[in-house]
DNA sequence: CAAACTTCTATTGTATACAATATGCAAAGG
DNA sequence: CCTTTGCATATTGTATACAATAGAAGTTTG
């Protein structure tokens, strides 16, 4: 999209993920501008595509806050997400390209490498993992279904927590991966949604422990 | 939301529902504006939420375009709608109250006169129809269930086909409403659920009927 | 002292002018 | 005759000024 009002999509959004707008914090327009550089009209651009994806609400007089997710809407969206993936990896299942078998095992392979680094690389795990569910997305070759989920799949929290997981299930999800892989190469559709539906489903009880984990840490330092 | 911006996304959603604006043709925001008798900044924000949920689309340089929804689009939308509303029911049946469920008959029962007229009220139908499935959705309660369901309930193509809609499949909404009905009140997830994906399943049928009706009839004036 | 009214301020909504960009057409060159 | 370049035009993007509205605080009055 145009040059100004994409930086300040992309610019707020991390500020959302990276935590640095905390959840539930107002956001002014004109502040938002300054941060961004520009002028108010791109930035209301911005926070009409945020609010689209969830990222951030208005109360009744059109004030916007930071998007507040409790444990629940957590779980909503992992469901929701569960749902929607595991019909997209049967829908792929069926579609995808030898081209794009390929590059899934590429994205798989150096997430298996971030994370037995001595201290596992988060960052670049959630890099990878992100771009191993787009490429089924996308072979799923459903545009309504890529509009769906991309309303669902990032989530601040899940940006916040990521240094409390813990190895052994950072590795689960290389496994996972693999057997999702495996019956691609099968085209069993059947196969493939299902592994999805609950791979998503166990990476919510990881994220969820995690998340505890977070709070009751933030809660002993604030303790302190 | 605000006044202006309101209005203008009311209005030009209603032309595209109704085809006054027709699937593919090119919008220009400046022409809009006019239309809606307010400046291009409230048109502009209309047509971003209008692109979110789908009823636009732009091309590689920002022009915009009415969607133009293939059968193919349309089967899509319809599985995902199955696919959620399913669940939306199942949902629903754990923690719907009773005057929501006395609401749901009512709607029900007006749908019912609406067909039972000597020329059925489609008009009337889609309406009560509409509220019908937005009860059970509020039932639910999930704020991103609801969101996802407002981006592919509504479908230009299910309003232009309207007319051509025969008396027993509508009749046949009723009777699968009816059973609904029943299975929210034994508080019957599972039942609920399927009942309501097989409605939504075979409701796109209908209307995929209707709409090869309407493309024949289309097409045979056109050759006369 | 409580409740309602008023004013003030913070914030968002709208209009308009101007800037940037894409597209199509036409002219020039091979 | 085809291709390419550049200009004119159509359309969207951005900034800014002003209008409208909500929320807060203070003031008056019963």
């Amino acid at each position: 999209m145009s040059r100004a009002s994409d930086r300040a999509y992309d610019q707020i959004r991390n500020m959302i993920l990276s935590g640095q707008l905390t959840a539930g914090a107002q956001i002014r327009e004109e502040h938002l501008a300054e941060i961004c550089g520009v002028s108010r009209t791109p930035v209301r651009d911005a926070l009409r595509r945020l609010e689209a994806e969830l990222f951030i609400r208005r109360n009744d007089s059109q004030r916007t806050f930071v998007a507040n997710w409790s444990l629940e809407d957590l779980e909503d969206a992992f469901t929701l997400r569960g749902m929607l993936e595991g019909h997209a990896a049967a829908r792929a299942a069926a579609r995808i390209s030898e081209q794009q078998l390929e590059a899934l095992r590429f994205e798989n392979e150096a997430l298996k490498v971030a994370v037995a680094r001595t201290i596992p690389d988060v960052q670049a795990f959630l890099e990878h993992n992100r771009r191993f569910h787009a490429i089924i997305v996308e072979a799923a070759s459903s545009e309504k279904l890529e509009s769906l989920l991309s309303r669902i799949v990032e989530q601040p929290v899940v940006w916040r927590t990521a240094q409390h997981y813990d190895r052994e299930n950072l590795f689960r999800s290389y496994r996972e991966h693999d057997e999702i892989i495996t019956a691609f190469g099968r085209r069993d559709e059947i196969w493939a949604g299902s592994v999805m539906t609950g791979h998503i489903r166990r990476a919510f009880h990881s994220y969820a422990d995690a998340h505890r984990n977070d709070v009751s840490a933030t809660l002993s330092v604030a303790a302190e």
